[in-house]
DNA sequence: GCCTGTCTATGACAGTCGTCATACTAGAAC
DNA sequence: GTTCTAGTATGACGACTGTCATAGACAGGC
């Protein structure tokens, strides 16, 4: 998480994903990523000539990865992999920093991203569809390899994905990670009982 | 829907909702809400002392008490209440919308204050939590008055909202109802069966 | 040496933002 | 009539914004 010598062009993108996450795409002005990457003006336009929306895109295909990472590393580090330790394991991501570190960080930026660039930048749009769908499909193969039936492992990824994203709101606007908690209480038999149909 | 004569005041805050829902708050500016509304520039100080950040958290609260209002219509409508038919009554506003009219119009005013304003503006993202809060408020009623235990009613409520408004994102990142209609058939028999403990 | 490409630095551009000051109209109170 | 108030109109202010033009630094190749 720490800027541990990587180039200012990544700085720059990582830079562009916090502060979306916080104050949203139109608050965050080029000015405040580059002094937020500690990186210099004048690269702005040599490493993202798009403008803007190159960069905002990039922010967001960041974070589509890192998402789907966490995923995975979530699952690695699981002795016994259930449906509902691995949501309980994303939304606890959440609940953990804002629990130790406040709510100043914000929320998640392809969510910022879908909400302030939807009808204005196509590209932007399309950028956070895939950070969906890349953010989706390890959460969906793994509900698959813990017992899932084929046909709903996509859909439960979509609706773990859905609840998720939509706690994260309520508890941003409440500054309580009580709607976290909630769903992962309340969404975790249903998903363990879809791994296993029979019982 | 329409504007119906209502004074020039009430039909600025409902276009601030309309335009945030789409564009963002910060991408909204008060010149676009009167132009929208078709009200004279000059009122927007007397009726706004508090400036954008009073406009926008009537916008929200606007947005709240409308929420919870359909809520109200849609169990009256409804001659067999359900739990899953709640919800899918609630997604299908959303769908059906976007079927229709396309996504043009944008999604949930509450979460796009949430993602610009809850790092700046600290009423606002009390307005936010508030809207949530009169939302949750009549689906969690409407719950335990269709069986479901009083200590699960407000839980399941919030897991219904947040699935919701995370589908709203997908479904408009991806401009496909999918997630929809995809949380609306993952989430039913979870809720039908908390309604019926014993069965 | 010189040349070339990558990267950086800086300032200015035109545009938009929210805000505010000022002045005008309409109507009711008395 | 006058006075007061709600509502409207208009223009300007300073502070941004993203973008761009220009110039400099500094390497590696030859």
């Amino acid at each position: 998480m720490t800027d541990k010598e990587r180039g200012p062009r990544e700085r720059m993108v990582f830079s562009a994903a916090q502060l979306i996450r916080r104050d949203g795409v139109a608050a965050t002005g080029m000015r405040d990523v580059v002094a937020h990457a500690r990186a210099p003006r004048g690269s702005l336009r040599h490493y993202f000539p798009g403008g803007k929306e190159q960069l905002v895109n990039e922010a967001v295909d960041w974070a589509g990865r890192y998402a789907a990472g966490r995923v995975a590393r979530f699952l690695a580090g699981m002795p016994e992999p259930s449906p509902s330790r691995l949501f309980a394991a994303m939304a606890a991501q959440w609940i953990d920093e804002y629990g130790s570190a406040g709510f100043e960080a914000g929320g998640c930026p392809v969510a910022a991203a879908t909400v302030d660039c939807s009808e204005a930048a196509e590209s932007t749009r399309e950028a956070a569809a895939a950070a969906f769908a890349r953010w989706t499909a390890p959460v969906a193969r793994a509900l698959a390899d813990m017992g899932v039936p084929a046909a709903r492992a996509e859909p439960l990824a979509t609706l773990m994905i859905s609840a998720l994203e939509g706690a994260i709101l309520i508890a941003r606007a409440e500054r309580d990670v009580r709607a976290l908690t909630t769903v992962t209480r309340e969404l975790g038999p249903l998903l363990d009982a879809a791994a296993t149909p029979r019982s």
